[in-house]
DNA sequence: GTTTGATGTCGAC
DNA sequence: TCGACCTCAAACG
């Protein structure tokens, strides 16, 4: 469920819980066990994202940074008092500790965290609130050269004001392989899945099976342009929605109306131009596109 | 009760 | 190109 806008929000409730943070550190589950052990109760110094990637820098002797990626299922979750940050869920959509109930949750004061589920790799301990991971693809220690590794491997992130638009455009230039695989190559574009992928393919025009190469540097531009608008909404707003006020149809046609153009709309008439949506494979993952919008 | 699928990535053929 | 993997709610019987 994850894609780039998911992993900066994460960040931000990181720092939104505070800027001199010791929280202790568990693994439930116990695979994770032997570095919680090492990072309970230090100093956790900051908490940034590229891409899909997490980090969690730590404030020890040597190089101690937590690196996470959630996959295609891992997710947060955040519970806590008053005092810490808003309950919430980041990843796959599910309602874990659902049955506890939001009210005792909340509670302020005397605060008992929840029993984490069997599953949950590392569980962070806030005076007011805790922090589950459960389901990563990665969860690991690493150092500053292994950090240095992974943001090797990815292109320009568009949430982050450090990266370079024209660096995608010249990767996908270079390329012969269509666009739509490019968007979701992280070492052409670190961030986007295949939500952000189909959505904004078919604000800017572009259609998935292009090769990079023959679409014009304009369009690559506006299409870095458009994964940077539509992301950093999403980052916002905590979740992704791509469709445009004024094309939202009144009254709504269907319940599926007034997220997506394309994603998940396979047989339904496109917004715009009335042409059945069409889903098909490519490398694997579902594609979503407009055959009267895309070209 | 069992199967399926999901907003992802890697590595073996 | 394919399967494996991290997990669990929804869909299917």
């Amino acid at each position: 469920m994850p894609e780039g806008h998911s992993i900066h929000r994460l960040a931000h409730t990181f720092a939104a819980i505070g800027d001199d943070l010791r929280p202790r550190a568990s693994s439930p589950q116990g695979r994770f066990a032997a570095s919680a052990a090492v990072i309970d109760g230090q100093h956790l110094r900051r908490t940034w994202a590229w891409g899909k990637h997490l980090f969690l820098d730590y404030a020890l002797a040597g190089d101690h940074i937590v690196h996470v990626h959630l996959g295609l299922y891992g997710s947060w979750r955040f519970v806590g008092t008053d005092a810490f940050v808003a309950p919430s869920h980041v990843g796959a959509p599910r309602l874990a500790y659902e049955h506890l109930g939001e009210k005792v949750e909340r509670v302020a004061g005397a605060w008992q965290p929840p029993e984490p589920r069997p599953t949950v790799r590392l569980r962070l301990e806030f005076p007011h609130g805790i922090a589950d991971l459960s389901g990563p693809a990665r969860c690991e220690l690493i150092d500053d050269g292994e950090v240095d590794a992974i943001l090797n491997r990815l292109g320009p992130d568009p949430l982050r004001a450090d990266c370079d638009g024209e660096d995608f455009v010249r990767a996908a230039r270079s390329s012969r392989r269509p666009i739509g695989q490019l968007v979701m190559d992280q070492s052409v574009v670190a961030g986007p899945g295949n939500i952000y992928r189909a959505e904004c393919l078919f604000r800017t025009g572009i259609s998935p099976w292009r090769p990079g190469e023959r679409v014009s540097v304009d369009r690559l531009r506006a299409l870095y342009a458009d994964l940077c608008t539509t992301m950093s909404a999403g980052v916002r707003e905590g979740r992704i929605v791509t469709i445009e006020p004024a094309d939202i149809l009144d009254p709504l046609p269907d319940p599926e109306a007034g997220r997506f153009y394309v994603y998940h709309r396979d047989q339904r008439a496109c917004v715009r131009c009335g042409h059945r949506i069409v889903a098909e494979d490519m490398a694997g993952r579902r594609l979503f596109r407009c055959p009267g919008c895309q070209h």
